[in-house]
DNA sequence: TGGCATTATGGGACCACATTCATTG
DNA sequence: GTCAATGAATGTGGTCCCATAATGC
């Protein structure tokens, strides 16, 4: 028996929430951050089965556990990232997943309802509203935004892109069946799902005209703000995940060593796996926008946003760091607007997007959160020249308990 | 339509000092 | 290992200033 809830006090604790700084049980994680929508943002991830006390960082395939990043330290030292060790990258989630979808997130870690169970959450658990079904629900996504917001999951040591790799990168082996386009998309909405890079006219992508619109310092559409945005559901879960469902993206991988080209090993490219370290694909240009591998940096970059819609809005840059992904991805206007008439009255809308997208920023640049009170209440009765604060005793031309 | 001037907006810098953190004995 | 003393670093808010964007002519 592990840690207990910081919540309940009563049941084991499995997740950990860095935003709350709490260990809980999957029943108050679930009751927790369904609150609001700030909550449902928070980033959870599993606990270190060694401390039981820092979220886990790695899942050591060889001992079955999932360590924090000193416990994977204390334990493996420099081994960890020597060949031969087998390891992966736990990331974070966000929303609030059904226990089924936990289960089949963390197939690889436990049984999550034998869990649950074990430690009477299911009752909790089961009043999760996410579709339990399993089934397709292509039409039937949750429509409050509590989508499984889940970072994914990288394979770090060793991995190629082998025969292992061809179920997720489909029949072509280029990656660009991996996620067929749905025609009866909207536009918008197919740009925003990681179908969207998916057309077949790869010349699509050597036409600089395809981004034009892509202005990344623009927008953050994620999935919770993208309703918001442009007045339509996003996409459903199961439209994110295809056909193969959620199970693709997450689905365990057999870790293989690197080949005998003696070159060094080379993480999982996360184009091609969705198993994603994002950053490699963005710090390395060359090797995203290389055709012959999977997809362009441009598309997985795309499509991996969505992945990680929980991490916007009053996400910190620590949570993006946290999760290993950069929060340059969260930002970014779907970058593909395909021909056709739908696409020229989503250019109506465009205007009144991103003016309401402009007022929010706005109101959000005045959410300043306030570390220390008492610093805070210190500088409210400090006396000041021109705004400055000047020295006691000298002279000053504002004064906040005077009000003059 | 392009160029220029004016206005609006956003963001960083500045200030003092209590508080917090890290180090040392 | 614990505690106290010390020094360094941090963060707080109102205003100013500059760069950029938007607007008008």
């Amino acid at each position: 028996m592990g840690a207990l809830c910081d919540f309940c006090g009563e049941q084991r604790s499995m997740v950990y929430c860095r935003s709350d700084a709490a260990s809980l049980c999957l029943s108050c994680d679930r009751n927790v951050h369904s609150a609001n929508a700030l909550s449902r943002r928070h980033t959870r991830t599993l606990l270190c089965d060694r401390c039981v006390s820092q979220p886990a960082a790695v899942r050591c395939l060889e001992e079955n556990t999932s360590l924090c990043q000193n416990c994977d330290w204390n334990e493996h030292g420099a081994a960890s990232s020597a060949a031969g060790y087998k390891r992966q990258t736990i990331n974070c989630y966000s929303g609030c997943p059904s226990s089924a979808e936990l289960s089949r997130i963390w197939s690889f870690v436990m049984d999550i309802p034998a869990v649950a169970a074990e430690t009477n959450c299911e009752e909790g658990i089961s009043m999760m509203n996410i579709n339990d079904s399993g089934t397709s629900n292509h039409c039937g996504a949750p429509e409050d935004s509590s989508l499984l917001d889940i970072a994914s999951t990288t394979l770090m040591s060793d991995l190629s892109t082998g025969d292992k790799l061809k179920p997720l990168l489909g029949s072509s082996g280029d990656g660009m069946d991996l996620l067929p386009l749905t025609a009866d998309l909207p536009a918008r909405s197919v740009s925003m799902t990681a179908k969207a890079p998916c057309v077949t006219d790869k010349n699509m992508f050597n036409d600089g005209n395809a981004y034009e619109d892509f202005c990344v310092d623009d927008t953050d559409l994620t999935f919770e703000n993208y309703e918001e945005l442009f007045g339509t559901s996003h996409i459903q879960t199961e439209q994110l995940f295809d056909d193969a469902g959620i199970d693709s993206y997450f689905e365990m991988k057999e870790v293989v060593p690197a080949d005998e080209t003696n070159e060094q090993p080379k993480p999982m490219r996360p184009e091609c796996s969705n198993v994603v370290s994002v950053d490699s694909g963005m710090s390395n240009p060359s090797a995203a926008a290389d055709s012959t591998h999977c997809i362009p940096a441009r598309q997985a970059i795309s499509g991996i946003s969505l992945s990680f819609s929980g991490l916007t809005g009053e996400s910190s840059a620590g949570d993006f760091q946290d999760c290993g992904v950069s929060s340059m991805i969260l930002m970014g206007e779907p970058p593909w607007h395909p021909p056709g008439p739908e696409n020229s009255s989503a250019g109506g809308s465009r205007d009144s997007a991103l003016t309401r997208y402009k007022e929010k920023k706005k109101r959000r640049k005045f959410d300043k959160k306030i570390r220390y009170a008492s610093r805070k209440a210190r500088a409210d009765v400090r006396k000041r020249v021109k705004g400055r604060f000047v020295k006691a005793g000298e002279a000053y031309d504002y004064d906040p308990l005077s009000q003059t």
